[in-house]
DNA sequence: CAAAATTCCTGACTGC
DNA sequence: TGCAGTCAGGAATTTT
């Protein structure tokens, strides 16, 4: 369930943590792991003995540019977690699929429960063959994710990222306006909107004093705005708390510590509780197959 | 024809 | 104790 804020929080220590740090060995124990790739032989091959020069983020996945000019992408599934440990002498936990050593010692643990997560080397694509984004992030060139975008081919389908992107309310209606699903299928969609899920969406639509069923045309010039700066600050926030960890045990930091952001649920795992500005009970119905949480006062 | 609905993958957990 | 059902992210496939 790990979603934008928590990847990012991941992205940033690993960031401090990782850069120019050589990789000694690659352990791949379950191949579903790095399912893209032939065979585990060949994705341990095209890591070994590289170099990590910088770790980015695009949507819900890690991508770590290489000294060779690829990249290490990693997405975490439903339930994969990253373990820095110190020596190969730490007890293992179940599930953990895919061991990285440094060169300078220590190990990265990929530990991923039902294996929908993933790992894989991907290389940029030839300059006779650019990638062409036909995603909402075609409104927002020229930032950072355009880059990361361009340079890995297989994650060009992604929509713009928040906090990537450049960009602004106005191409962000533009953007809706070109889709008639409900708000929450959009947020979802990471083609229109890359690294949003359950728990984000449901916060952000409270923030926004929007019904998770709103169309895009039924919306304001107002609305939208107040959508946008949502969707936006409520990201912006949860990233300065760290992300979210829930009762569930599945997102902690690489070094097992917990988010904070849920202290300031809104809505989500709020169910009858009541809602901090009206004070109504919170509901939960089930809504675009999945639960949503929302305050029927404050969300019209 | 596109969009919406369903299926698939896997393991943990719940309820009877 | 066991067994059916549910859930999760995203891609693939089927139905509408």
């Amino acid at each position: 369930m790990p979603e934008l804020p928590e990847i990012e929080t991941i992205r940033q220590d690993l960031s401090r943590d990782i850069v120019n740090k050589k990789i000694k060995l690659v352990a791949v124990s379950n191949g579903r792991s790095v399912r893209r790739h032939k065979s585990a032989k060949e994705f341990r091959d095209r890591a070994e003995g590289r170099t990590i020069k910088s770790v980015g983020r695009l949507g819900k996945y890690i991508v770590c540019t290489l000294d060779n000019g690829d990249n290490l992408v990693m997405h975490l599934g439903a339930h994969g977690q990253f373990f820095r440990t110190k020596s190969a002498k730490e007890a293992k936990l179940k599930h953990t699929h895919v061991v990285i050593t440094f060169t300078q010692g220590g190990e990265l643990r990929f530990v991923d429960t039902v294996s929908f997560g993933e790992m894989f080397i991907s290389s940029p694509p030839p300059v006779d063959q650019p990638v062409v984004v036909r995603s909402t992030a075609a409104f927002a060139l020229g930032g950072e994710g355009d880059l990361t975008r361009k340079s890995v081919p297989e994650l060009a389908h992604l929509g713009f990222d928040p906090m990537e992107d450049q960009m602004s309310w106005e191409r962000f209606a533009v953007a809706l306006r070109t889709r008639s699903d409900s708000i929450k299928t959009l947020l979802l969609d990471q083609q229109f909107v890359a690294g949003v899920g359950a728990l984000y969406a449901d916060e952000i639509l409270y923030s926004a004093g929007l019904h998770f069923d709103r169309t895009p045309e039924s919306l304001s010039t107002t609305e939208v705005r107040r959508l946008f700066r949502a969707l936006v600050e409520i990201l912006a926030e949860a990233i300065k708390q760290r992300g979210s960890s829930l009762a569930d045990g599945v997102y902690v930091d690489f070094t097992g510590k917990s988010g904070n952001y849920q202290n300031f649920h809104e809505v989500y795992e709020r169910e009858g509780e009541a809602c901090r500005r009206c004070r109504k009970p919170i509901l939960k119905v089930k809504a675009v197959s999945q639960d949503t949480f929302f305050c029927d006062r404050c969300q019209i």
